[in-house]
DNA sequence: TATACATACCTCGAACTTCAAGGTATGGAG
DNA sequence: CTCCATACCTTGAAGTTCGAGGTATGTATA
């Protein structure tokens, strides 16, 4: 939890955003995840797992993710899918990543841009 | 200097980004970029001085900004601009954070998308 | 004259995120 | 029976950014 006043969560919280957003349609586990994540970007990001379930726990804990244990060929995954709040904050999470990256890329544009507030 | 291994630099490293970008075209000093960063992006941004002095001196210990003091109105000011080295960089920079976004872009979009590679 | 505010520079410690490395355990292939 | 892929997890270190604070000058106001 962030008790951020400025910059809505800057540029971080990209695993967050990419973790909602996979979770939104699919029941994923985490080492799935991992490789979803690389394969879907090209090998452009990669997320290691060290970071990936702490995050995941994180978002289970705030209630945005559900978790169900099943055992699949006698190995045991931990699926999660978002939960109705998860689903809000993924719309929020992504609200603020659109808001960053818009606002950088009228910087890096040059200028003379409208920005009507 | 991150000696980072996987990730280009992820997401960190925006304040940096914006900073070469303004100073690309134009010769600032801190203050002014302060505000310009804030007009510019409709406040959907804000960098504190505590974030951009620093990284201000970094860029220039580099070798990517030159700096000359100028006074103005009884005022002393630091004036920045790129060098070619900062051009450099800043082309570098610009490029990571395309690719970045550009794959966080293909997650978020749902999927079912060639990533030839 | 004094107070206050905008300008203009700067540094520091705290907070947060992410990374890389390591640790455990099972199933299947050689 | 050894090795590798699968699958989960934690931890310390590193890096970045934030926010608060500190200094100093010019201008406006009272």
């Amino acid at each position: 939890m962030p008790s951020r006043e400025t910059n809505p969560s800057f540029m971080s919280g990209v695993p967050e955003l990419l973790l909602l957003s996979l979770l939104q349609d699919n029941e994923m586990y985490g080492y799935e995840l991992v490789q979803a994540v690389q394969e879907r970007t090209g090998s452009a990001i990669t997320l290691g797992e060290g970071v990936i379930y702490p995050v995941l726990h994180a978002l289970e804990r705030d209630g945005a993710l559900a978790a169900r244990r099943k055992t699949v060929n006698g190995r045991s995954r931990v699926y999660y899918k978002a939960t109705e709040i998860g689903t809000r904050r993924f719309a929020a999470v992504k609200a603020d990543w659109g808001r960053i990256t818009n606002a950088i890329s009228i910087v890096l544009r040059g200028a003379e841009h409208g920005f009507s507030v």
